[in-house]
DNA sequence: ATATAACCGAGACGGTACGTCCAGTCTTTGA
DNA sequence: TCAAAGACTGGACGTACCGTCTCGGTTATAT
């Protein structure tokens, strides 16, 4: 009892769908996101536009996809478990932070974030996606370290997650002050405080 | 001996500026940021389009200064001090979360956020026309609870605020989760007791 | 040892042909001649466009299909026979230029025509499937005049009507003025007294 | 009190009218009719689509002008006048017939006749820039045979012209014969024999 | 009686062109 | 002497169809 709304996916040509990420992925960061338009993917691809329209509601999701394909098989990922909860989360908290600090990673993901910001369908694939298993692994640490005894076993783990990066996002996305070593580490310190016994 | 290369200022039209301020400000709240054009608020504001080009660098710096000259005379704020700093806080902060949760007063400030992002001359006046008043004014209020005793006086206002706001910010540009009155308070006594002696 | 490089026609489905051929004269009196698209004909039949492809070389071609399916069957169609000439092609052209007239009628032929200058194979079937069992008839009534001794036995019958039609045909096609009972009247009187003995 | 609903002429660009109007001419014989795009004209003028759109209400019309602007100043044409009609007459046929059978003259000829056969507009446009100032120069001859005596006075000048071209016309659209030069003398025979006292 | 070939509906595909919108620049004209 | 008005080139939009191409699912002979 399919809805069957939309085209019939069996019928999707994997060769057509794959050339579109691709473009999508290449020109993003041959010119920039914003420049980025779907005639130029679907020239780049050797696609119609059409093809282009038929899978994908809008230019942003094209391209988040193309996101997403990059970041697909990155599944069993975990974060360092020394013992030391508050130096793991730090070691973590730097690399984070050298990694936004680098312009050419930086543009895209500020732009998935504003694209993000306006679009909520695009918001709820990002949370699912790409924040989903990511997240995971940052609590299945913090699970670790209540078993160890160096969190509180009963506290929020995705508030505790939401200090630890809130107040972090906050300040690259508007610009609000650098994203120093130093700066890290007080967020780990601070988080911690807030949520040991 | 300055520069001079931009056009004279003084020779600007008042009233051209303020029809084109009105009318970015009526386009957006009918049609939406994403789809107010250049064109579509010269032709409402009576004006020609080079009026707007000579004195603005992009559509999103005019949009910007509507919702600046909307937000003007609002100087002088102060957050309510009754001598409960959780209290108080916990007020705003609920305040805040409704504000954000009215679908007319979120659409707007969501694209402004988008356009933030992306635009580092934007992320500039944003802090120093926005931000800053408003910021000032919470600083205040914690430095009135430094004085009461309530928060040490060696800790960083800044990121305290952070902290306050950061998750705030991050759940709400990436629709994580509701804003309830609950959450607004979590964030309240975790944050105090983040910087709490 | 036929070519058979075109398919069997033996194969071909009846109730396609029908529906097709349905389709394409529905479409064309709902949205006018131009505007009617193979794709919209295959939509309207329930057909796949590649059985239109498969059967007909052009758009042109299925809607002169169409058409002709109309007429079949007005075979032994014959023209009145009063024993006064000039009274009967009178009449026939009278009634000719009202059905003329008529803009229902009107637009189709027109668009029929259009077709027909450009596409000489068009033009051929035309003749051959449309105009020859007609211009028969109008023959068969001038060999009745000649039998009358109402015009000379030796003329050329097909160069008679071209002068009947001819001047009607141009007019009406170039909208080079209103085609009249009177004018009607004067094309026979003229044509009449040029091949008159 | 003009209505003023169209762009004011006043503000168009010269160069920019005749570069599309030679582009069209240009792609007119390079490709044909059919296959002339709006788009084509623009990217071959170096225009914007949008300056074709503004001035002209169709691909037909744009064209169509471009067909009139070739014969612009052939004002003053006149036909030869021997003192013997038909004889004159008979070499303006033979010419015309020669003419109609160049397929490089044909096709666009032809096409232009389906253009103003679906559209009124043009057929006015047609009947006033192109025809009417070679019809004059057919009724000055005709008018100047009526002088020599040779036409009855009181004819209908513009009903002879309809048939001694109408026939003509109609074979040549519908492919129903081959315009000899015997075929060119005979419509001037007949059309004299009918009209002549 | 069954394979096997063609036809069939369906619709995705690479493309071309449509007619519209808007960006950002340039030109004319009226106050 | 401005600035409004708006025409200009140019690029992208999202849509409509083109004609070709699979895809399974019937027929309908031709073994």
């Amino acid at each position: 009892m399919p809805a069957a709304k939309s085209p019939d996916p069996a019928r999707r040509s994997e060769r057509s769908r794959r050339a579109i990420l691709a473009a999508a992925r290449e020109l993003v960061s041959e010119v920039g996101y914003a420049k980025v338009s779907i005639e130029a993917i679907a020239a780049r691809a050797g696609v119609g536009k059409q093809t282009i329209y038929r899978w994908w509601p809008s230019r942003g999701a094209v391209i988040f996809d193309s996101f997403l394909a990059l970041s697909e098989g990155a599944e069993g990922m975990a974060l360092p478990d020394t013992g030391d909860l508050a130096a793991d989360l730090k070691l973590v908290m730097r690399a984070t932070a050298a990694e936004f600090a680098d312009p050419a990673f930086e543009a895209p993901i500020r732009a998935l974030n504003a694209e993000i910001i306006n679009d909520p369908e695009l918001a709820r694939q990002y949370h699912e996606k790409l924040a989903a298993p990511v997240d995971e692994a940052k609590r299945e640490r913090l699970r670790s370290a209540q078993r160890a005894g160096q969190l509180p076993p009963d506290i929020d783990l995705d508030l505790f997650l939401e200090f630890l990066y809130g107040p972090f996002y906050q300040r690259w996305l508007t610009r609000g002050g650098p994203l120093t070593p130093e700066y890290a580490d007080s967020l780990v310190d601070l988080t911690l405080r807030a949520f040991r016994a």
